[in-house]
Parts: C-alpha cells; structure tokens; sequence
RNA sequence: GGGCGGUUAGCUCAGCUGGUUAGAGCGCCUGCCUUACAAGCAGGAGGUCCACGGUUCGAGUCCGUGACCGCCCACCA
C-alpha cells in the first residue's frame, strides 16, 4: 500500500490539486534576500511576465509563452538559483475603456452621461469582477510565479512611478507637447501612435483634380489625390522648383474649387516631377508631408474634419459629412464643374487602427510626445541611442538573432512617440493648464496654483498615457524604483524576456529605452556597489534584461492565425482538460523550434498524453514490484549494481541526456530538450531497460531489491528530469515515490539531474548498441519468417571474439528480448545460409523449420545490395581521390576507410547470400 | 519601395561551425491482449532534401539566380 497510484492515468484529478496546493504553501513565493544571507549569494534568475490584459482570458499563444517561461524558470529554480517571476496585469486603456461601454450602451447609458469620475470608478469595480481571468487560468495550468508579488500597473505605487518618470523625463526635455499631425482613430476619437496603424494594401483610386488660376480661368493647374475630401483645406498647390513646366507659375494664386478661395502656387522639393503633373495639392492640417511643407512656407493649417472624420465647419457646404460621403459629393461636383480631370486605379496602402480596424486619418492636435532622439538636457545618451549600444555592445542578447537587427533597424529610423491618449482609462498625465497664462505646469503632485503665473484657475490635462508607457517601466518600477531597494539591488536587471516579435516594438524596445534611461545615473538610484561601476559597465547594469527569446507564434493546424472571428480559436483551458497540462505543455514545448510558427494540431498532443500516459505506467510498475518485496526507492543502490551492462548504460544514457538538456534549454532550444528527454523515458528506460531488468525483478528477493534500489535511483531523477515540461504528473508519482514523505515540499523545488561527466560511458553505449542490433535483427527474422510470437527458436551466430564475449556475459538478455531458445556461436561465415542476416558486426540466423519466401527475401537482398554498391561506389570515389585525401581530416579520411571495409564486407556477403538462393 | 523567414517522408517539423548510411512524432502496413501501459508491444514500408547554376576533395548545409508561400517595416500626392 506504500506507493498508491490509481490504475489509470487521469490528469482531471490530480492537476487542480496541485495548482492549489502550490500556490497555497507558495512554494514560489521568493522572499527579498538580507544581504550576506545564503539565498543573496546564489546566482539570480529574474523573469518578468509580460503583463496581460486585466481584459483577457488565456489564449493559445498565452500558453505557448507560459510554458517556455515555465520550463525556464522551474529549470533555473531546480538548479539551486534565486529564481523569480513576477507576474501581473495591464489596464490596458483602449481594450479596457471599450469593454466596459459596451456594457454601458447595453445597459442604455454611455461614458459621457456618467462622466469622468464615474466612469473611472466604474472601470474599477468592471475589474473587480471581470478582471484577472488570465492570472486565474495561469494558476490552474500551474505557472510557477511569485503570486504574492503580484502587481497591476495602475497601482498606487506604480502610478507615482509613472508621475516620477514623466516629470523627470519633462524636466530634462525628453518630453514635450506640440501641435502636430498624429495617427488617429476616428471611432475611438484618440490620437495612437505610429505603431498602432496597420498597413495595408488597398485598391483604390488617384483623383486628378483641376485648380483653375485666379488670373486666367480658363488655364488650369492639376494636381491629383487619393482623398479628394482634404482639398477643402488646401492652403497652396506646390510644384518642384526644378521643374521647368511651372516656373513662371510660382508666385501666382489658385482658386481653390468648390470653397473659392484663393491659394498660392509655391515651389518645394517635395513636389515630384515625375509623379502625376508634377502638382501637388498642399492640406497641412490633414497631411504629414503637407504639414511639414506648411512649416517651410508659413501655410496656415486648416482642419476640415472633426474627431470623428465629419467634415466640419471650416468645409463649407460639406459640413456635417462623414469623411467619404463628402468625398462622393465633392467629386460629383468636380465633375458637375468640368473640373474632374480623371480618375484612375491606383493601389497604395491605406492605415487602420491596431484595435479597431477603421481607418485612420492624419489629424492636426496637441499631443504629448517623447523626444527619442534627443540629448537630456542634463546630458548623457538620447533614449535612442543608449537602447541602440545596450544591443549593439551586447549587453543585451536577442535570439534568434536575426531580431537584433530588425530592432536596430527600427531603431536607427525611429520618431517621436506621441504618448497622450483621449481616452479616460489610463495614467492621467500629470500636467496642468493655466487658463490665465496658457502656460503648463508638470509635477508629480496637484499643484495648487499655476506656475509661471500663479493664477489659481488651472486645470488637469485630460488626456490619459498610452498603456506602453507604464509597461515600459515595469522591469524597475516593479522592483521599487525610484528607491534605491534591495530588490533592485538583487534582481535588477532581469535575465530574461520572453515575448512574441508582436510587441518587440511596443514593449520591448521601449522597456529598453526606458530602463537604460532610468536605471543609468542620474535617475539610476544609488544601490549598494553602484561606486564600483564606470564605462560600459555602468550601461550594462542599467538594461532592463540581459536576454530577449522571441518566440514563434502559435496558429491553427492549417496555419491560419488563430481569432475569434474565423472561429478557429483553440481554448486552453478546455484542450487542457481533455488532455491534460502536461500532455499540453509537452506539445507546445516539443514544437517550440525557434523562428518556426506552431501549426498546433490536436492529433499531436494524443501522442504526448500517451507519454504522460507511459510515465505513469512506468510508475506503476515500479511501485508494484517495490511493494511486492516491500522496498524502498531511497534507499540508495548497492555498488555492486554498477557492474552490470545495463545499469552503467542506463546511467550513461541518464547523464548524457541530463547534459544535453542542459544545453538546450539554455540555448531556448525547447523541442531539442523535450525530444530527449522523451526518446530517454520512452525508449531508453521503459522499452529497454525495464524490459531488460525484468527478470532479475522477478527472481529471488535480494536480487529484486538491489535491482529495484538502483532502478528507483534513475526513475527519480528522471522524474526530476521531466519535472520541468511534465510539473503535475512527476510531482504527484514523487510525492508517491517518497511515501508522501517527500525531501521537499515539492519536485519542483527538488534539484534538476546535474550531469557528471564521469558516469558517460562510452564503451557501455557501444556495447548496448551491439546487444540491440542483434536483437532487433532477430526479431526481424523471426517475424519473417513468421514465427509464432511465443515459439522460442535457437540461433546461430558467427562473430568477432570481443562480441561474442559480449554476447555470452548478456546470454539472458538476448534470450529474453529476442525470444531466443539458446545461441550457438559458430566459426565459419553465416553468408551462405538462406535466411541469414549480417551486419558489420555479426552475421545471424534463425533456426527455424519453415521455409523462408526465396522470391521475396532475393527481392530484398538485391534492394540493399544495390544501396550498398551505390554507397560503395560513392566511398571509393572518395577515398580514391588524391585531393580528398590531402585535404580532409584524417579522422573523417579513416572513417571513410572503415566504412569502405565494412560495405565491401557487406556486399559479399550479401551476394553470398543471394548465390545460396539460387 | 525596403527588409526578413520558409520550401526536407502522406502530415507537422528537427538536421549545430560543410564530413562516414538525412532523423523524430503522428499517420500507414504486418503481427501480437508478452502478468506497467492496446493511450500498449514488436517488426516494416516511405525521401531525385523546390529548380537551375556555382564554390569545394566533399553540399540538405555555403554563394548566386529563379519559382512558390508567409511575415515585418514604410509620410510619396
């Protein structure tokens, strides 16, 4: 009764059990170490979680990135570091806002009748009920974070942080306010930055438009545009100065159609000669380029549109028309005036809203913008720059590392970042307006009065921060910035970002500009051997992760991005409870090969179910056979064991897979290590070693126990080995394996298998190999010659004296395995005897009365005969060959020789075989 | 308009700095309820590594060109 596991396998009722229990005893709760503590002298591991939407639930692509930051943090952990992933949420302005009005509007009211206050409140008491799904899922699938360091970026504390950062960024000049055309949303009525428009292509049309000249009506200048709508505030036409056709025309005025207004020809470089006439209309208010002609030229700007695209008071006759109602009617009344010069196809990428879909329009207004490019007025490096040499220097790793130059590539050609936001949900920025002087105070706490002036009557800024601005703090606000911490002192910076290349710009990019600027001197607060730092030393501790891993993206079996919408959408947490987590986590970590989207098909995860399924069979099997002789796994084996093949084998192979695994993990190479230690549990020790041990299992008791003692040595630590891809099965078979009186509250927490070069035994593998290969051969034959499963046959074999050594001293094992009756060696080549099958190392046949089929058997030898000579042929090409032999490696030149001998040797014997045919 | 990635077994994917016979899982075929596991065991079939050219003693691997698929970035009317 020691060891108890139900009969089958059933992930449904032991998983919750252990999510709760591990978040219960928080088992990985990581306290901040005193200094000179033992915990603050181990090597740190700090990962954060890239925040999720307090609006979401868990996604495919979630779990994807949960289980690789699972797997390397539950491996560093058992590795003895000071591991800790901190989790937490984003508020998530837009995402939010329009949640929480849409449950208005169903509710029949709407943001504005409830105001600012009320709605905010509102949005609170939406995240009290609704919010955190995803951290509830992620407790049910078993992620290992800290949950009592928990955190939501609109905390109070870290709600100051972003106060303390705007400010200090405003009084160095990093920040500034300005009007400027911005990307806009029309339906959400909010500026969004360059990196919320999305592109696309789109087919539409190149309108030519007449405008005729104000001196002579009858001539006309064309320009032409593919938003004919924005010519209502046309400020001027302008032509390039080069262009000999429009020379004398420059000075001259315009009438604009349709206002009749009056508007000059200018020349500007901008103007393309070759594009179209050459022309080009000039709409400052509605166009970047056209904006930044109307700088040169003193144009004024007129908006002709509102917040929400309608064309408004300044668009005359139009007014009140949404953006392409009014483009219709314009055109047909070019047209009606003869003034439509034509209209042709013309395909070019329009922008969208990231969140939305609708498209946007460049839009004139006063946003808050941070300058990247520039130097802080108390000197250093611009945020830019210092982001670009944390990469280029390499303190920060990218992989793959072909995103180091898509990040550098962006940022060499980055903009300013408008970060005000005309939304109610978000960071408030901490500015006030004077409605007196017009001048602005920024600071960290309400002002009482105004400023420069001192007028009483000043007024928050309306506008909220783009929800990146707070995340890109994360990595040093979450640790205590601005106070100089011991947890910044400890985990600062982090080791490691795990995210998708989806928010490299959004997030990581600015993480690394916000950390190197604010974790460097003068905002860098001053920790504990700080004074030691100096030169590049100083921007090394101030990155905000020393590596970045950018994973695949996980899509549909048809590789179709999963969405709502297409309905192709795969629910975790529902795959989750037909499989099991494990059996999840297996797949997604099997198929995790970098730079390569998941097809994520569910046909795979059977096949690691059935793994789960094999572990926990193999389980069974031991405790059985324990409970039988009534040992113990931890009793430790007798060093007797050793001397047998199987065992320095199994332990080789232990060693060897516990090495490589390490290797992988730390290059990110998921599926690499998942594979192994799959081929090791699966094939190595059930479908070998288990079967070869059986029968000492089965014999007198001291021989089981001493082989059941070593046996338990390797199933724990494969178990340790699992534990990281598989954590509920190997916790709940270790606790089993220990009597429910583990070592540790948890595997988790149990040391990962650590490799020792010495028990990597070579000549053990080798000598196993040889063992399998017969063994497989025989079988082979045997099948062929369709033996009953159950008739044991004698052999024959003739082989080398080393290997027959090996065969007598492993009788059992062959005999066993191979359903062999009893092994005559013989002296004399096997080639001749009809059936026979020869290897390199042995030739072997199988004594058996019945005939074997000449026909098919001749067909089968002739088949390998040619794909030997065709690979002889190939060899002696090679070693025949004066150059190769100058100039490859003499290991791979006697290799090739080797291999030489051994297909000649092959080749004979096969053909002997087939002569015996006849 | 720039830039990036992919094309290997029926399917999904590995294949490290070129080097001995290109691998895995699933699927498929054959035979087995062998007392841990039929979610299993044993055996097997299946590949002109997208095409062409080049470098090399040697190319799935490096270079060039092309085809097809996919992605990112971009203020040309």
């Amino acid at each position: 009764m020691a060891h108890e596991l139900p009969k089958t396998y059933d992930p449904s009722a032991i998983e919750p059990r252990w999510a709760e229990y591990w978040v219960k005893e928080k088992l990985f709760h990581v306290a901040t170490p005193p200094p000179g503590s033992a915990a603050a002298k181990s090597p740190v591991f700090t990962l954060l979680l890239p925040p999720p939407n307090v609006t979401g639930s868990l996604h495919m692509g979630h779990m994807f990135e949960h289980t690789e930051m699972d797997i390397v943090i539950r491996w560093h952990r058992m590795r003895g570091e000071l591991t800790l992933w901190l989790p937490g949420t984003d508020h998530a302005g837009i995402a939010t806002q329009l949640m929480v009005e849409r449950q208005l509007a169903s509710e029949g009211t709407s943001r504005q009748k409830l105001g600012r206050e009320a709605f905010i409140q509102r949005v609170w008491e939406w995240r009290e009920h609704y919010g955190g799904t995803i951290l509830r899922q992620m407790k049910r699938l078993g992620a290992s974070v800290d949950w009592d360091r928990e955190y939501f970026t609109m905390d109070d504390n870290l709600s100051q942080c972003v106060r303390e950062v705007f400010v200090r960024l405003y009084e160095e000049g990093l920040i500034y306010r300005g009007t400027y055309i911005v990307q806009w949303c029309p339906r959400c009525g909010t500026a969004i930055s360059d990196l919320e428009v999305k592109h696309e292509e789109y087919a539409g049309k190149l309108y030519q438009i007449r405008y005729p000249l104000k001196d002579d009506p009858e001539q006309f200048i064309t320009v032409a545009t593919t938003r004919p709508e924005t010519m209502l505030g046309d400020t001027a036409v302008a032509v390039n100065p080069k262009d000999a056709r429009y020379t004398k025309l420059v000075g001259k005025k315009v009438t604009l159609p349709l206002m009749e207004r009056e508007i000059p020809i200018i020349a500007d470089y901008f103007a393309d000669p070759q594009f179209g006439s050459g022309a080009v209309k000039v709409t400052p208010a509605h166009d970047p380029n056209d904006f930044e002609i109307g700088q040169r030229h003193n144009l004024p700007q007129i908006t002709v549109m509102d917040e929400h695209a309608r064309i408004n008071e300044n668009g005359g006759a139009y007014k009140g028309l949404d953006r392409y109602e009014a483009r219709e009617r314009i055109l047909k009344d070019l047209e009606q005036r003869g003034l439509l010069a034509g209209t042709k196809d013309h395909t070019y990428a329009i922008g969208k809203c990231d969140r939305c879909k609708t498209i946007v329009e460049p839009r004139l207004s006063k946003q808050w913008f941070v300058a990247v490019n520039k130097e802080p007025a108390n000197g250093g490096m611009s945020l830019a720059e210092a982001a670009t040499r944390a990469v280029t220097e390499d303190h920060i790793r990218i992989t793959p590392d072909n995103y180091r130059t898509i990040y550098l590539q962006w940022m060499e050609n980055i903009h300013d970042w408008c970060i005000s936001r005309q939304l109610w949900w978000g960071h408030r920025i901490p500015a006030w307006h004077c409605a007196d002087c017009h001048k602005t105070t920024v600071s960290r706490e309400t002002p009482p009065k105004c400023g420069p002036c001192g007028s009483g009557k000043i007024q928050q800024e309306t506008d909220v921060l783009d929800t990146w601005f707070s995340s890109a703090l994360l990595p040093f606000t979450t640790l205590g910035w601005p106070q100089p911490t011991r947890d910044l002192q400890v985990f600062y910076p982090t080791t490691l970002l795990i995210t998708g290349f989806d928010i490299l710009f959004f997030w990581m990019a600015r993480m690394i500009m916000m950390g190197c600027h604010f974790m460097m001197p003068p905002n860098r607060p001053h920790l504990p051997g700080d004074d030691r730092l100096s030169g590049p030393a100083i921007l090394r501790e101030s990155v905000p992760f020393r590596e970045v891993y950018i994973h695949a993206l996980v899509r549909d079996a048809d590789r179709q991005k999963m969405s709502k919408t297409k309905g192709n959408v795969i629910d975790p947490i529902a795959i989750t409870e037909k499989y099991g987590t494990d059996a999840v986590r297996f797949t997604l970590a099997s198929m995790a090969s970098p730079g390569t989207d998941i097809a994520f098909n569910e046909s795979r995860i059977d096949g690691y179910r059935a793994f789960a399924n094999k572990i926990w069979n193999a389980a069974r099997f031991v405790f059985m056979n324990l409970d039988r002789v009534g040992g113990s796994l931890t009793s430790g084996a007798p060093e007797g064991e050793l001397e047998r093949l199987e065992n320095r084998w199994i332990y080789s192979r232990f060693n060897r897979v516990a090495s490589e695994i390490n290797k992988s993990l730390g290059d990110y190479r998921f599926d690499e290590a998942a594979n192994m230690v799959y081929q090791f549990f699966w094939g190595d020790f059930c479908d070998w070693y288990l079967e070869i041990i059986k029968p000492r299992l089965l014999g007198p008791e001291a021989e089981a126990r001493a082989a059941l003692a070593f046996l338990g040595d390797v199933f724990e630590g494969a178990l340790r080995l699992l534990s990281p891809f598989m954590p509920f099965i190997t916790e709940e078979i270790w606790h089993a394996v220990y009597e429910g009186k583990p070592p540790k509250k948890s595997i988790a927490l149990a040391r990962f298998p650590e490799p020792d070069q010495k028990w990597i035994d070579g000549a053990a593998e080798e000598q196993m190999a040889t063992l399998q290969e017969l063994i497989v051969n025989i079988r082979y034959l045997r099948a062929d010659m369709k033996v009953e499963p159950k008739v044991k046959t004698p052999v024959r074999i003739h082989t080398s004296a080393d290997i027959q050594k090996l065969l007598e001293e492993n009788r059992g094992m062959v005999e066993r395995l191979a359903t062999v009756e009893s092994i005559e060696f013989v002296s004399t080549s096997l080639a001749h005897v009809a059936g026979a099958r020869a290897t390199a190392k042995f030739e072997v046949v199988v004594v058996f009365e019945r005939k074997v089929d000449a026909a098919a058997e001749g067909e089968r030898l002739r088949k390998e005969l040619k794909k030997l000579e065709g690979q002889l042929a190939n060899t002696q090409g090679q070693v025949g060959n004066q150059q190769f032999l100058s100039k490859a490696p003499a290991r791979v030149v006697e290799g090739l020789r080797m291999q030489e001998a051994e297909l000649k040797l092959l080749i004979e014997k096969i053909k002997k075989s087939l002569d015996n045919l006849g």
